[in-house]
DNA sequence: TGTTGACCTCAGGTTTAGTTGAGGTTTTAT
DNA sequence: ATAAAACCTCAACTAAACCTGAGGTCAACA
């Protein structure tokens, strides 16, 4: 009698080739990726990797946590509460997206508001220490005498 | 009689430390900059770096850059066609500001996009090759059979 | 039964953006 | 005059996210 397949599907298993070429990364980071915890494989009786079907989405998601900017360190983390040996469900894949949502929401904010202060001030000439909103969230509080006009007045 | 100062103002050059300082950067980013042609500097006869105060611009700027995503590499670019031995004029300030604002407009746009498929996709649980808006920038064409589905229906 | 091609491990290299430290000189303050 | 603080160069190290290559094994196929 046949197995039921943990996978839920009659699905052979996949050589790592195979995983890099259906999941668009070099073999070398699917190495990489077992190394630092991210996916895990199993081995034939020849010490070769051999990956269920499943491993194509755990390769998917890390992509997608790339993009967001996530570390692989962090996505790690997030991965790691959840067992290696069984696919991801909607609702793993809930919990994951919607932190990450967050994260690329926080990402976007901080841009878009860099942005809006490049706006306000191109054609301002200022930069200057002490009034710049583009200088003032890293250069906090100047504690120094009347800052000097950093830009000329454009007399080339 | 006094010399007419270059910088347009009567001011004292800098230290390596006061620069740091004042900019909020380390001396040895300082000196990495250098390296890089991102920044100059004279020497005194004891060959110590001397700055005019306008270094102080320079580095604003370049952290500015930096702050919306662009690679040092490429800011010594755009910074390379201006003079190191004049100030940056608002005219300067100007061209560099409008080619990085695009830049940073790009990048929130990709994240934008991300943003929206990632709300498309959260709960829909596909995550499939085919059809998921997530997976196909990366994956473009899979040529392969009806894939499969990759999240479980989650009955755990 | 070869012989490719895919796979293995392990060490070392690459890039970006710096930081750290050793060993020595200059400046500044007392 | 002397000590401390700041500065100099140069080499080496860090961290992230991989890639490359050497030397050897395994699998598929003609």
């Amino acid at each position: 009698m046949m197995e039921k397949c943990p996978n839920g599907a009659m699905s052979r298993e996949l050589s790592v080739g195979e995983v890099a070429e259906r999941s668009g990364v070099a073999v070398s980071t699917l190495h990489f990726y077992e190394e630092k915890g991210l996916i895990h494989s199993q081995r034939n009786r020849g010490n070769q990797r051999r990956y269920p079907r499943s491993i194509l989405r755990r390769v998917a998601v890390i992509k997608v946590a790339q993009r967001t900017g996530i570390p692989l360190a962090e996505i790690a983390e997030a991965l790691s509460v959840l067992p290696h040996d069984r696919p991801l469900t909607v609702k793993d894949w809930n919990a994951l997206s919607k932190t990450w949502r967050g994260k690329l929401d926080e990402r976007i904010a901080r841009l878009t508001r860099l942005r809006n202060q490049l706006d306000g001030c191109i054609g301002c000439g200022c930069l200057s220490m002490q009034e710049c909103p583009l200088r003032n969230p890293l250069d906090t509080l100047g504690a120094e005498g009347p800052g000097p006009r950093l830009l000329e007045p454009d007399v080339p």
